[in-house]
DNA sequence: GATGAATGAGTGTTCATTCAT
DNA sequence: AATGAATGAACACTCATTCAT
């Protein structure tokens, strides 16, 4: 007797779905503060009361798109690498998923860069993504160290030259093919020439 | 008798770059988004009116900050390298530099990443920032190459990684004095064990 | 078969009645404009469509609550008063009845009072109430100086006087056991030290 | 040298005391709520900012309205008797005078009133105002037993049907010539025939 | 009968900018 | 040069009311 009461919550699961999506695009094209109640509620082409039906305010609106979109448990998957198989075949496997994952989460990623400086809760988010994903692939590394393919080594300082040189190249612009291939090359062989 | 008139109008020129730097700093806690005219003209000391007296909107003085904090010179600066110099001197040398030079113009820096996504104007800078720094370090890893000290490899990629890490490092935090040491062996040596 | 129709029609009364009684406390707690549908639905635990159901608006629901709860009636039983019995015992009566019926009915004054300055509708009832109480007191006196009782005087300004020292009193807190005899007895008596 | 800034001074508090007076008026008329900022500015003749470059809102406005009507110290010049005169002389003087104060602040009170049951601020400046008028009066009384021109009774009591009274008839409309006059007589004689 | 999603006009407030002094 | 009063167009948010289900 209650399914037409689960259509209508459905139906309004949906539209809480949509007002978030539509949301997280306006504020990544104009900024969380640039972006107006007016200028969601038209992208989502509702009255702007709406919006209030459900969500408190603007900054709530903008907590659920971070929720939704937060990619922590996507970046657990991409870096729960196997220690066993060496670094010269891993390393550029995962960095290549991390520049897809930064890719597929561009419009997250532009909000969350935008507001790190004045938005504490994405702070927080931003600061733990990165610890996780260099502290995975440091406990990768020393494995490897350990297995004896790589040379004892300042690894955490290897995790952050991979992490940030694979973000900056997003942010910069989406790297090219030949980026990627080149940092994992470079980190393992370095450049200087063999005797 | 135009002696008084000179007194004016360096009495001005100082006033003017006072403006500026409060400015700056204010732009940089609160955002340009975020700071008021009235937090502008309070931190400089004087009525919302003046400011309008030196600059013709919010925006020009943003500009005219931006202008007067610039560090292209500086940056072509600490990468004029002495080509004949080996790498395993020079690239310490000029990421600490680099280091250095982003703690001292923290304030622009933290400006100009937060408008860097938004205002145009400030994409430009940093692009253009970002471009003559890797291209001058690439042209000096591109003769090390030729004097025979590097072996031959994607250079443009190597400044990359350097940049971006002494850039993204000081973001994150200010990078910990074995960072950049640490730095520059992996990317001289590489993580490989030696045979 | 008309019963179950009739059983439907209480329930919609019962409704009808629980909507009302509650509105009338959110009413007086919060004022007609500060409380909102929000609020009143919520006091009455039904959606905000429901009290569209039953009323046309928000002020419908209002001059529903006030016809309700309007107490000129019970005003009228209270000074029916008997024109044969001594003034000395009857003042005291109508005027501790009238508290009783104040306190009684306070959530109705509390709505009254507020809007009687600016809703038309409660200023009329208001002043009805006001003039009956005042004539029926008016003529009582009037009867109790023709018995020789009391002197030849002002009666419709004792009424008021009585009258609006009563209200007056319930406004600002509730009166003291001691007020309503002292009331009495001064406008019965004066203060004036007999010669 | 300041003179020009005196008079520009001096302008701005002329404005203040206008935007005061009129937003008075207006909630007087319309009720605190009632009246909207566009209200407040359009009666003033100014645009709506200009409010706020004055007050920090609304209610703030009300404050300052509240603070500069407020008739307190007039009530304690109205209310400072010579006790030695014979109270039948007084006490007409002394509700005259209340009845006049009432009619010329009457914007003020019909504020007060309005707002009293719901904002704390204007209870406390009622209630007050209140206290002191009754407290004085019954001291005064108090020193007309102790001389013996009046008996010895509850005189809290005869100063409270005096306020309330002159207060209530003020509420209800601008009270009779005759009103006052027989207000005092009757409490001074009181109504019971003389034997 | 009852729900709550949806509307849109209106609210108090902020703020970059102008201008008379 | 310097002030700060004044403007008016936003802005985020509220709320009585409607309507499909």
């Amino acid at each position: 007797m209650n399914e037409p009461a689960t259509a209508r919550r459905h139906q309004a699961e949906q539209r809480r779905l949509q007002l978030i999506d539509t949301a997280l695009a306006v504020f990544a094209e104009k900024g969380v503060d640039g972006a107006t109640v007016k200028d969601l509620s038209q992208a989502a082409g509702v009255a702007q009361g709406l919006l209030y039906h459900y969500f408190r305010s603007k900054d709530e609106l903008l907590e659920a798109a971070l929720e939704r979109h937060y990619f922590l448990p996507e970046l657990r998957r991409i870096t729960a690498l196997d220690r066993d198989r060496p670094a010269a075949e891993v390393l550029l496997e995962v960095v290549t998923r991390l520049a897809a994952m930064f890719r597929q989460h561009h419009l997250f990623m532009r909000v969350v860069l935008r507001e790190s400086l004045s938005n504490p809760l994405v702070v927080e988010r931003l600061e733990r993504g990165r610890r996780e994903a260099v502290r995975v692939l440091g406990d990768y590394l020393d494995s490897r160290v350990a297995a004896g393919e790589l040379r004892p080594h300042d690894t955490e300082t290897t995790a952050r030259i991979l992490a940030y040189a694979v973000a900056a190249a997003h942010l910069v612009g989406t790297p090219s093919d030949d980026f990627l291939p080149a940092l994992v090359d470079t980190v393992l062989h370095g450049i200087i020439a063999q005797p």
